[in-house]
Formats: structure tokens, C-alpha cells, sequence
DNA sequence: GCTAACTATTCAGTACACTGAATAATACGG
DNA sequence: CCGTATTATTCAGTGTACTGAATAGTTAGC
């Protein structure tokens, strides 16, 4: 196997689409100083108020003992918020504050012509089955990984 | 936009697909110690020999910042020696030991597995075109990242 | 009630990845 | 030649990601 062929693996391609993806993201995001992963703590944790810290890193896919270090950042930079409910003392639940929602508010609609401008050297069916199939590929390798994701409204079976 | 269908922007679902990725490698690459990016380096050096570390950076696609690490920690293991030509003492050229090639060999045979897997849940025909879009995508944003990705084979135009 | 299993988070350690700036060596223009 | 632009690598700083182990708090069994 040559380089050539080596670079035609889905690990190979995966990664870097991963680094043209993050690099089109930090274009847009750089005025917010907000990196993807604390972008998406924020959104889960605007749409699920009051969850635990774990159950947030659940919904987003990351893992329990790196998400410790992006809340720090966002309560450091006031977007975040952390209380310890009386009831268990282990866990800390975390809720979004107002400027954090207008962040939020703010880079999506700025990050909504990335999508569209990554895409675009695909027609709008290729552009339909590349997005369902990678769909099926991290829903059939779900558990894969160390942070396997889940979605805080499905009823644990 | 609420959290699910924030997860299925192509950016959150390829971060999804690396993660899986990097555990189904690790899983095949733990007894040898080598990462993905060591690998891709010891195949580049051994493939181009002589080559120096900036342009063995740039046909894997990784940051020139990156490969540096990266080289001292394949030296410290023995898989890779680097000398410092006297024409232009600037740059250092990499070399793969044998038993570096050895390692690369042997990996490479656990490692082919681990992309039939991956790629199982969809049919042989989706498969090729999973990989044709990838291909199509990485190609056409490729000077979007900081480390675009360029052949040393490629004649400079 | 008190220990034992369980759970939530953290910590130490390793390895990327990128930015921006520094360092060092080379090549070129006049 | 000699300073200036160019090139190769490195360094400091920030932010993931994961492993394995530690810490702290909770629940359950008996």
C-alpha cells in the first residue's frame, strides 16, 4: 500500500475534513473566541436546563473528563453557569446565561453557511446521502467510543 | 435549531466519525504504541526517503508546527533517524528504520480490518461513493486548512 | 447504621492541532 | 560582499481527546 492509497482511507479523509470543517468553523467563530465543543455545551445545556455535567458531555458525544475543562472556560468567560443541587453534591448542573444564549443566538447564524459552503462540491442528492450515511455510520458505531452519545430525552430501556 | 438537528451538521457527525475512528485504531494499534499520525509519518518517510520533514508534513496533511513532536517521539522509539544535510543544515531529512518498517508492515495488516468494519454499515455501492464524496470534499477545500495536503510527487507548477 | 457497591467528577499523563512569533540558515539583489 | 527577503523548524500558548486512577458523595444490603 502506498501513500496514495493510504490517503484514501475513511480514517485519512475523515480527518482531514475534520480539520477543514474546524478551520472554516474558527473563521467564523473567531469574534466569539467560542470553540465547537463549548458551542455545542451551550446549546445542549440552553435546551436541557438544569442537567447534570454528564449528561450534557452525553448529548454532545465528548467525553466525561473533558467537558470538566470546557465549563470552566464558559462560566470563566460569564456564559455558563454551575450550582450543586442540594440533593446530590456529586453532580454540578449547568444553565446558560443570558449572554451566553445571545452567543449562541449569534454564531449560528453566522456557522450557517459553512454547512452550505462545505457541501457545496456535492449536488443536493449527494449532499442528502453523504450526511445519511454518516448518520448511519456513527449511530451503528455508536458505542465505539469511550463517549458514546445519547440523547437526554431517550428513556433509559 | 435544536440540538438534533445540530447533530446532524456534517462538522458535529465527522467529529463523531474520528472519535469512532481513533478507538477502532487504537483498539488494533495499542500493542505497537503508534498513533495514526506516527504511522502516517514512518509510511511518508518510507515511501519518499530522504525527504525533509516539512514536505513529509505536507503529503500526510499535517501541520508543519505538528510533525516536529511528532519525529522525536518516532526517534526516541527507534523507528525513524534523522540527519541534517550539509547542503542546507535548515532542514532535516527523515529516514525509516527497519524496524520501523517492520512496524509499519505489521500494522498495516491489523489496520485492514478496521476499514471493512467501519464502512459495514453501508452496501458495496455506497461504500465507493461514500468514499468518491470524501475524496470530492477533501480536494475541494483543501487549501482551506492550515495544512494543506500536497504530494511531493506533484511537480510544483 | 455501617460497610460495600455504585456514580459524578477530577486529575495526571500522553498526543494532537492550530495560531502567532521567534530562531536560524540560506539565497538574492544591488 | 552585505543587508534583506525567504525558507525550515521551533516555541509558547490554548484547546481538545482519551486512558487509567483517584476522590468524593450516594445508595443499598444486611
Amino acid at each position: 500500500m502506498n501513500i496514495r492509497d493510504y490517503c484514501r482511507n475513511p480514517g485519512f479523509l475523515i480527518r482531514r475534513c475534520n480539520q477543514i470543517l474546524a478551520a472554516l468553523f474558527a473563521e467564523q467563530a473567531q469574534p466569539f473566541g467560542v470553540t465547537v465543543q463549548q458551542l455545542a455545551t451551550l446549546q445542549a445545556a440552553g435546551e436541557f436546563p438544569g442537567l447534570d455535567q454528564g449528561r450534557i458531555a452525553e448529548t454532545i458525544g465528548i467525553d466525561r473528563s473533558t467537558i470538566g475543562p470546557i465549563v470552566v472556560r464558559l462560566v470563566e468567560r460569564g456564559l455558563l453557569t454551575v450550582t450543586a443541587p442540594p440533593a446530590d453534591r456529586r453532580s454540578k448542573l449547568l444553565a446558560v446565561t443570558p449572554a451566553g444564549a445571545t452567543v449562541v443566538d449569534q454564531m449560528l447564524v453566522r456557522l450557517a453557511p459553512v454547512r452550505t459552503r462545505f457541501l457545496s462540491p456535492l449536488t443536493a442528492v449527494e449532499q442528502e446521502q453523504f450526511i445519511e450515511m454518516l448518520e448511519r455510520l456513527t449511530a451503528a458505531h455508536n458505542f465505539v467510543s469511550r463517549a458514546p452519545q445519547r440523547f437526554a430525552s431517550d428513556a433509559v430501556a
